[in-house]
DNA sequence: ACCTAATGATGAGGAACCTCACAATGAGGA
DNA sequence: TCCTCATTGTGAGGTTCCTCATCATTAGGT
């Protein structure tokens, strides 16, 4: 415990919290009718606005041929819309609907419950060391890569 | 910063780094030659020895069908073999080969040198806090689920 | 011995990511 | 104008995960 804490152990330790972590979100939501990536999708709409792919792409950090795909779904499901740009032909435009709107709010609900559950266990002071430790990562990434981040 | 910080918040940063730590790591490690995926399959093999892929897919925390299908992979490429249990004629175990093991070893190296460059910027102290954190969110994920945690 | 239940692996099918290639369009310079 | 270059979205194809259904085998009770 007091033992020197290299990287590689750290990072260990974060890969194998990884993968159970992200599991255990996306199944909760998903029960609650909206999987993380969709929730993620519409997340965005709602607190940017419309807004065509290649920018939903460059918030979410996603490819944007993935964004494309995950917009299929939503739309089959109507939980978005995509409308042609009148300034430029190429993009369309994505927007949320009704159906959407309340879709999120119904998986957010789900979403914060169980962030309580495994967040929660963290008393605020060591949530605000975590976020700390997390932001200082987060920082020091954003220089070689691909610039997304937020 | 010395606000009170909720839980959700502290998911909402956890999970936005996430995605982008999952991908620098795998794409380090693909670069090398073994996808994080394979590689964490292929440390458990070399950690533990032969197995059959139940026993594998309880360590890893993953569904027996995925196990089958990363199996299926890497013994296209030779760096496992997949022969019958003579105890159990439904099992089948599962080895590390000599290509396995130089394998993994390359793609440790690239691993490190990841690691080093993302938890590198915490210093030993802060790191060791992070595991801390990790670890307690861990130890309290186990109780409601799979329980295969390590 | 037999019948039932648990277990090991896999087929089928799906979701969420990716890269690479490409058509259509837009934008800017010569 | 026209030529080139960047950008938007998507087809094609791949990887890594999942669940659910199914088959073969083993294990356990009676």
């Amino acid at each position: 415990m007091s033992e020197v804490m290299s990287p590689v152990e750290a990072g260990q330790t974060y890969l194998e919290l990884h993968h159970q972590l992200h599991r255990i979100v996306d199944q909760a939501m998903s029960s609650a009718g909206l999987s993380l990536a969709r929730a993620k999708v519409l997340m965005r709409l709602d607190a940017h606005g419309p807004m065509n792919q290649a920018t939903l792409a460059g918030l979410l950090g996603f490819a944007p041929r993935s964004v494309t795909e995950t917009i299929d779904g939503l739309e089959r499901d109507e939980l978005v819309t995509r409308t042609e740009d009148p300034h430029d032909r190429r993009s369309r435009i994505i927007a949320l609907t009704a159906s959407g709107r309340d879709a999120l709010q119904v998986a957010m609900t789900a979403r914060s419950k169980t962030m309580d559950e495994i967040f929660g266990v963290l008393d605020p002071t060591e949530r605000a060391q975590l976020v700390a430790l997390l932001k200082t990562i987060r920082e020091n990434l954003a220089q070689g890569d691909t610039g997304c981040g937020n």
